[in-house]
DNA sequence: ATATGTGCAAAGCATTTGCGGAGAT
DNA sequence: ATCTCCGCAAATGCTTTGCACATAT
């Protein structure tokens, strides 16, 4: 059964403040501002509980650390190869059931995108 | 200045001949086949380098030590849940352009679709 | 001959786990 | 009172690195 904790509790809204994909040490730092001796440890097992809760999400990017994102509608993220931020993107090509071979089942999709942000794009 | 080594060789070729994302476990077990003793720290220098050279692509999957694919035509992949096996999608539902903000530039994007090979979406 | 690559073992990180104590029910 | 959760520190697993030797050029 589930406690309800004042870590568990400061995790989830720090999530639901920032608003886009932290890495376990940001959401550390900011969830310290709440509750100065949290732990990284206690991240992690809260995190993997929200995950399992469905009220997280968890951003993989290749060559990143995971990120963790509080659950929104289906949407997708966005890379920048110049700060490295993740933004998330709000559109999605929709049926990507075409691209399947015969007898292989659909259940989700993911899209990342990489390139840069306006303020990369300009000082390259 | 890059050398051509056996051990290097050896690692394209099992790249190439196995045709699927491999993890560097499966990749230094194939390609002992060819030198014994060869490292794991060898098979991460190299792949490295030819990545570097675009001759190879790394597959990154949540939860999934990364893996390492013979560099192909743009194409993406279905990650089954039963399995875990990475297959290999020789399609591409094409400009996504259009999902981006404005202002931000898009290089690139990766598509990962999850669901069910035929062999484990009967056994459910 | 020389500089780069290799194998081995140790070091680095991100993440997980064991444990005694704190806190929720 | 009980059982789960927390903080801390140690452990784990993947990847990188330092070093002495081997090898491609």
């Amino acid at each position: 059964m589930e406690r309800s904790t004042k870590q568990r509790a400061a995790i989830e809204y720090t999530l639901k403040k920032m608003g886009r994909p932290l890495l376990p040490q940001e959401l550390l730092t900011e969830a310290q501002k709440t509750i100065p001796n949290l732990s990284l440890a206690t991240i992690y097992r809260n995190v993997k509980g929200l995950i399992s809760d469905g009220l997280v999400d968890v951003v993989s990017l290749p060559g990143e650390t995971d990120r963790y994102e509080i659950h929104k509608h289906h949407h997708h993220h966005f890379h920048c190869h110049g700060c490295h931020q993740v933004t998330d993107i709000d559109a999605c090509p929709g049926d990507l059931g075409k691209l399947m071979p015969e007898g292989y089942q659909l259940e989700k999709h993911e899209i990342t995108l990489y390139g840069r942000c306006p303020a990369c794009a300009k000082s390259v």
